[in-house]
DNA sequence: TCGTTTTTCTAGAACGATTTAGAAGAACGA
DNA sequence: TCGTTCTTCTAAATCGTTCTAGAAAAACGA
């Protein structure tokens, strides 16, 4: 009950060196068990919670934490069930090997990057989910020296990362889109610069994210000859897909089909048809990518990715050390529904 | 790029006090512009990455991250829209403090409750979402002195917490009901102890939950004379509510309503309802407590709260020192939608 | 010019644990 | 009985900071 119990005080209490109480918590085999016993008893009647979480850190060099960085603000995260599902899959891991999940933000205030958070997180290790390659706060990591795992293929060959073949994936979608005729795509793209204003139209080389780009590219593949423009509403939210679709529709220039590079964002250009007296799969093709549970309730035609899986993938090479990869690629698949269909014979 | 690059490092390099340094990083007003800037350069030339967050952490008192309890299993929590609306809420306003969310795992493969995490978690305070009041990771906490913030109203005056009065708002679900002429309920609930198992019919003082408690009495404040009968299918769940409401559908003695204590467990009653061919509302009425983003989808009846604010409230009592209040109170709402309807005539 | 205040920097003691190496005594085999 | 091996416990160093108090030098006011 006194201030600042520590294992000092408890030693002192029931007459031991300060070792033998650290023992008593983490070498049970170390010391008789009698001497345990009477340790934790005198432990509890003091009111002593246990070693202190800083000190044994700072001293063990385990924080008991892994860290997890996202895109853009923290706050959003939670708004794509995307991300909160590979959160629940990383989770899951996080669970079985008792360790915590620490999620830091990125002060988006600060000039610098906002890498406050990062520098100061007491972690032993960091998921790196969705960041553009050049983020500052992966800097701050790798000055750190602290085990990321990310969900980008990184360029350098001894990363690690749980990914998917996002050219190839989206190659699926190209191919499937070109079978039904479409020559004329608008892709709706998360992108931060373009939040706040109006939508914007992107070339290739705007586009912040590599594997955003990579989606892009794949679909570029199986459509050679087909006008594909790049039209951003934002970050990637329901509202961002909504604006740009809105933009689209209302332009004088309307493609046949539109590809959110994300189920969310597609989900927002279905709401935008919707409201314009729009069918997908008939007036207008609206597909997507991820194929989150609301997807199918909308009938949206989309690449499903084993998102829990990535994020159990990325726990287990974060934390499992009999767990060998370090490189892990995960399958996709191309769902097809009722959002897309044949293009319009102009 | 030498490993072990310490303040102390640095500080011999330029010449200077590790103190000096130290200030370098915390306190640029404490020495003069142009050494402050050698030490920085000579510290990104040394590849020193900033003060070590754990020794900062014990020697500052400052962990820079709050903690944030779940009842049941951390995977879960992703599972519950409510949880996420929760998390995005108290995110916003960690992310304006600079602070981490650190979610801590109860593991419950440990006989003592699993409290490992909880003990060795570093941080300055903790959100105590919808947890027992009895669980031991409470206890936990209250030992290491970490100050907290509950969604729970506690029994003690003294303690924090950001609540709706969930007794006032059942009451409104209640009165609700009887003037559309139910009196034979039955109120889905979370459970833990029965999950795995098969649906079981519970008792008031077998509910572990005080808001689950809360709202049963409310309900039987407006509704005195009806048959209120409680059924948990396992924890608070889509398949939870599901799987209950199953067995109280293939039963022999059906309910003129179902009374799902969260959205997602009134969502599985609906699908319960759908591939047993009844319409909500007509066949039977179903109402659901929380308004999470599917329940408009859905047409359900429901308690709106507002969750979102639910969060930033307990970050602001967690981290605003300009925040004074330390009890608040939300306010609720009765949705009405096409779940529910008038009782059939016995 | 002299005392006073301000600026700039430092020495050394914490912070609260874990770890290493080893001492003292008990148990053991021959 | 003696040397050896366990078991059980301890002393002291260490982890990498920040903090307190104060010293030295610079700037200031009169």
């Amino acid at each position: 009950m006194a201030p600042g119990v520590t294992i000092k005080t408890v030693a002192q209490a029931v007459g031991v060196s300060p070792s033998t109480v650290s023992n008593a918590y983490n070498k049970p085999d170390q010391l008789s068990a009698t001497m345990r016993e009477r340790i934790l008893a005198k432990a509890a009647e003091l009111g002593y919670a246990g070693p202190d979480a800083s000190a044994r850190a700072l001293r063990s060099g385990k924080a008991g934490a892994v860290g997890v960085l996202f895109t853009d603000k923290l706050a959003y995260a939670f708004s794509d069930p995307y991300a909160v599902g590979f959160l629940a899959g990383l989770a899951e891991v996080a669970e079985e090997f008792v360790t915590s999940l620490l999620l830091m933000p990125l002060d988006s205030s600060d000039i610098e990057g906002g890498t406050d958070a990062v520098r100061q997180a007491a972690i032993d290790g960091a998921a790196i989910f969705c960041v553009a390659p050049g983020h500052p706060g992966l800097d701050v990591l790798r000055k750190r020296r602290i085990p990321t795992v990310s969900t980008d293929r990184g360029a350098h060959p001894d990363t690690s990362w749980v990914a998917i073949d996002e050219m190839e994936a989206a190659a699926k979608l190209g191919k499937h889109l070109a079978r039904l005729g479409h020559r004329d795509l608008v892709v709706l793209v998360d992108n931060t610069e373009a939040a706040g204003s109006r939508p914007v139209e992107l070339s290739l080389d705007q586009v912040g994210y590599a594997d955003c780009e990579l989606r892009i590219r794949g679909l570029q593949k199986e459509m050679p000859d087909a006008r594909i423009r790049l039209v951003s509403g934002g970050h990637n939210a329901f509202s961002s897909g909504l604006a740009g679709a809105e933009w689209v529709l209302d332009s004088q220039d309307r493609p046949t089909a539109i590809v959110g590079l994300s189920d969310v964002q597609a989900l927002g250009a279905m709401e935008a048809m919707k409201t314009r007296g729009l069918v997908p799969g008939r007036d207008l093709t609206v597909v997507g990518f991820d194929d989150i549970p609301a997807a199918e309730q909308a009938g949206l035609t989309t690449i499903r990715q084993p998102i829990k899986d990535r994020g159990r993938m990325v726990g287990r090479v974060l934390l499992d050390p009999g767990f060998a990869e370090h490189q892990v690629l995960l399958p996709t698949e191309l769902i097809v529904r009722s959002s897309s269909g044949p293009a319009p014979r102009s």
